[in-house]
DNA sequence: CCGATGCTTCGACCGGGACCGAAGCAATGC
DNA sequence: GCATTGCTTCGGTCCCGGTCGAAGCATCGG
C-alpha cells in the first residue's frame, strides 16, 4: 500500500485531462480578483494602458505587469505598443463572450455599452483625420456601424470587408468596384483610436471613406489641427447612410 | 510618500470591483485542474458520484470532497443524495454554456454528445418503469425529445411543460386538457435516471406518458422485474411521435 | 450487532503565486 | 546631456489553498 494514490487513483483517461488542464489554465487566469477587474475594465472594447489597468485593479504597476504577462500568455488579451505606452485590449471577441458567460453565472450585472466622449478636446475627440482616414468618435462610430450591419468584421488586429459590405460601399459610390485589388497596401485594417481607445477603419477602405466624406462636404477641415467639423449636410447623410446621430 | 500604495493606487470605483470579484470567484472555482476535470466529466449532462469524480480528477476522495464543496458553494454543481451515494451534476444549462465558452478559448475540443448505453443489464437499461413513469434509455430519450422540440424545459431540479408542449400532448391523447390542474402532485418533474444518470420525466405528465404507452401497447411489462419490452408497434409509434429510434 | 462502503471533517504539510520595494530599461521632454 | 514617465525584471516575504492520512458519520448488508 506504499504507492498509495499512484495505484488506486489513476485517472481513467488521459485525453480528457489535457483539455481540462487547458481549461483550468484559462479559468485560473480569470480567477483572480485583480485580473478579473482588469478584464472587466476591458469589456467595453477599449484598449487601456498598463498603469490604467493597475489602477482599476488597485495594485501597483509591478504587480499589474506580471498579471498582464500571464493574461497575454494564455491569449486573453493582446497588446499594442505606441511610444512609451502599451495599450492592452481583449484578444478577440470570443474572449469577451467567454467573460460574459462567466459573469452570467456570477450573478452578473451586464457590461455598460461604452461611456460616451469625455469633456475635453471636444473638437478633436468628435472627429479628426488620422493620416488619410477618419478618426475620433466619428471614425469609431462608422466602424461600429459597418460591423453592426454585417458589412465588416473586426477580429483582433485584422479586419475584413464582407462581400455584401463591398457591394454596399460600391453602390454608394464610396468605393470603386476594383479598388485595392492590385495594391500592396492593406485594404481594410483596424487602427486603434487614441481618444476613443477603440478601432476605427484605416487602409484603402478608410481612405476612401474619408475622401468621400470630404468630397461630399460631409465634413470640413478645421483650423490648423486635424480636427474636422461635421456639416449640416453631413449630419443628415451620416444618419441616412450609417445610422449615426452626431450630437450638435 | 509613506502611505505609498494606499494613496497612489486607490481604486477608481468600488462598483466594478464587486462584479469583478464575483467573476473571479466563479472563474477560480473552474481554474484548478482537478475541478476542471470534474466539470468536464459532467459536461455530457450525466450525474456522477463523488468517488467517480475523484477518479476522473485523479485525486483522493478527501480532496475531491473539498473541491465539490467549493463547486457547490459557488453554484456550479448541484447534488442529489440517494442512499449512501451523492450524485453531482452541473447546476443548470447556463453553467454548461459557460464552460463551453471557456473551452473554446482553451483551444477546446468539443464535448462528446454522451456515450450510449453500456453492455450490462440490457433489458433494464433499455426501458423500465420507475414507480408510475418510464425510465431507462427510453425514458431519457423521451425527455430529450420533448426538450428538443421545445415542449418542455428542464432546468436544474425543476421542469416545465410549455404551452405548445401541453397542446401537443393533448392532441395526441396522452394528456387530458385539464390534467393536473387541481392536483397537489407535481405536474412535470425531472427524476434522475439510475442507469443513464440523466433526467427522465416524472410527475403527472410522466405517469400519463407511461399509461398511454401501456394502453397503446407501445411497451409491455416483462418478467418479474420492472423491465419493459418495446413492441414492434411501439417502435413505429415512438419514431413517429418522438423521433426516437429504438435499437432492436 | 458488526463490518463494508461512500463520503466528509480535521490536522498538518508544502508549494505556487500574489504582492511590493528596489533597480533596470526604454521613450519622451527639457 | 539629465530628469521624468511608463513599464518590466529581480529578489524576497507571506499566505492561500491543494494535498493526503487518519478519523468520524451516515447507509447498507449481513
Amino acid at each position: 500500500m506504499l504507492p498509495g494514490r499512484a495505484l488506486r487513483w489513476r485517472p481513467t483517461e488521459g485525453r480528457q485531462m489535457v483539455t481540462a488542464n487547458g481549461m483550468a489554465e484559462v479559468a485560473a487566469a480569470v480567477g483572480e480578483p485583480a485580473r478579473a477587474a482588469m478584464l472587466t475594465a476591458l469589456m467595453d472594447g477599449r484598449a487601456l494602458t498598463a498603469s490604467e489597468l493597475a489602477r482599476v485593479a488597485a495594485i501597483t504597476p509591478q504587480t499589474a505587469s506580471s498579471h498582464l504577462a500571464r493574461l497575454i500568455a494564455v491569449g486573453l488579451i493582446a497588446v499594442e505598443r505606441q511610444g512609451r505606452h502599451r495599450y492592452h485590449r481583449l484578444a478577440n471577441p470570443a474572449v469577451a463572450q467567454m467573460i460574459e458567460g462567466i459573469m452570467q453565472i456570477a450573478g452578473g450585472i451586464q457590461v455598460r455599452p461604452r461611456a460616451r466622449t469625455g469633456p475635453r478636446d471636444l473638437a478633436m475627440r468628435a472627429a479628426r483625420t488620422c493620416y488619410d482616414h477618419l478618426a475620433g468618435q466619428l471614425g469609431v462610430d462608422i466602424a461600429d456601424a459597418l460591423q453592426a450591419r454585417g458589412a465588416m468584421v473586426i477580429d483582433g488586429d485584422g479586419a475584413l470587408l464582407t462581400a455584401s459590405g463591398r457591394a454596399w460601399m460600391c453602390d454608394m459610390g464610396i468605393l470603386k468596384p476594383d479598388a485595392g485589388k492590385h495594391s500592396a497596401r492593406p485594404f481594410c485594417r483596424p487602427c486603434l483610436d487614441w481618444s476613443e481607445r477603440r478601432p476605427h477603419i484605416a487602409g484603402v477602405l478608410g481612405a476612401a471613406i474619408c475622401t468621400h466624406a470630404l468630397e461630399q462636404s460631409w465634413v470640413r477641415r478645421r483650423e490648423a489641427n486635424r480636427a474636422l467639423e461635421i456639416t449640416p449636410k453631413g449630419r443628415i447623410a451620416l444618419k441616412a447612410t450609417f445610422g449615426i446621430s452626431c450630437a450638435g
